[in-house]
DNA sequence: ATTATCTATAGATCTATAGATAATGC
DNA sequence: ATTATCTATAGATCTATAGATAATGC
């Protein structure tokens, strides 16, 4: 049953992925080590030669989910990525969608070293939406931030309501219009 | 050890603010019937008498303890409200806090009933800031709802990050001084 | 020989229920 | 007699570990 060293670090990489899709769509507390390496294709025992603890991969899973949520962000058009952020489809869309607006909440009771991931992604984010972006007082760093939480809060309040409730599309469209035209 | 129909009411009405404190700050499963019930002074056992189940508390909770922070808005200065509410005081209370800003993320995973009273507790801040407030076009549900989702985020973006962070005070910063400053 | 994975399980939770107890309220 | 609370426990989780297995890599 041994596998190669390869193939060991694709099962490990394959392990976080997984886990940063299933962290995001059900919380960490609710998803299982056992479930979740069941869902990787592999057995509970075997979690613990790849990491120190259930924590250790929710530290690893954010740094996944945040880099790949800061890499749709790469040199992406203002209006056309709020208008994807705050979409019906992002929004019902959890498991694969913003790592920050999906785990933030859960992110805040965990250990620093979970944290710590949580404030990467926020910095990369910021590393990326405030060089060469032309419009000056728009990209400095309270800018960036600034909208960023607009964003995040935006998501996770119209998460937290009824499925079909207009007030949860009336919170993204409220947003929305108001990003677009600050003024 | 049976007590008066008033004491079972004062009971139950206790067991509710307890939990409303224990949930936001810990969330809704990191806190067991038989805890919640201990830090009420009561017994484990004694819970089922009161509630179906635990999403039946969770739902009665979140009313409780949205219906609170609704109360805390009622003829707020806004600027006051907007310091007090991206204060750092703030943002380390999670227990005494926000309701939206501490258990939207975990609602979003919750039963529609748990998630009706979080859209309730919305409305009810829009019912709260959008009559009799003097500026027109300043207290709209729209801009009211885009203010609220900003102050929301911004809090849930500096919990997620470490203790002590510069970053976690950096956020909330930079939207009080948007927010304050919206031109 | 090493080690990535597997099966099996220990020990500690968790929600919910059953049955006993004892004071209220008819 | 009713019922709010209690003790005790059933049954199902959960994280983490122990020991067996078998193919890699020296």
């Amino acid at each position: 049953m041994k596998i190669t060293k390869a193939q060991s670090q694709a099962n490990r990489a394959h392990i976080v992925e997984t886990a940063a899709t299933l962290f995001r769509e059900r919380g960490y507390d609710g998803v299982g080590v056992a479930e979740l390496m069941a869902a990787a294709g592999l057995t509970h025992g075997g979690f613990y030669k790849h990491f120190g603890s259930k924590a250790d991969l929710m530290a690893e899973a954010a740094a996944c989910g945040l880099a790949s949520t800061a890499q749709r962000a790469v040199g992406a058009n203002r209006d056309a990525f709020l208008d994807h952020y705050l979409s019906r489809e992002h929004r019902d869309a959890r498991g694969t969608g913003c790592t920050m607006a999906a785990l933030s909440g859960d992110a805040a009771r965990q250990p620093d070293a979970v944290r710590a991931r949580f404030a990467e992604g926020i910095e990369q984010m910021l590393a990326q939406r405030t060089d060469g972006d032309g419009a000056p007082g728009q990209s400095d760093r309270a800018a960036v931030l600034d909208t960023l939480a607009h964003l995040v809060g935006a998501l996770v309040l119209s998460r937290a309501c009824p499925d079909d409730s207009p007030l949860a599309d009336e919170i993204l469209e409220a947003c929305r219009a108001r990003l677009r035209d600050p003024r």
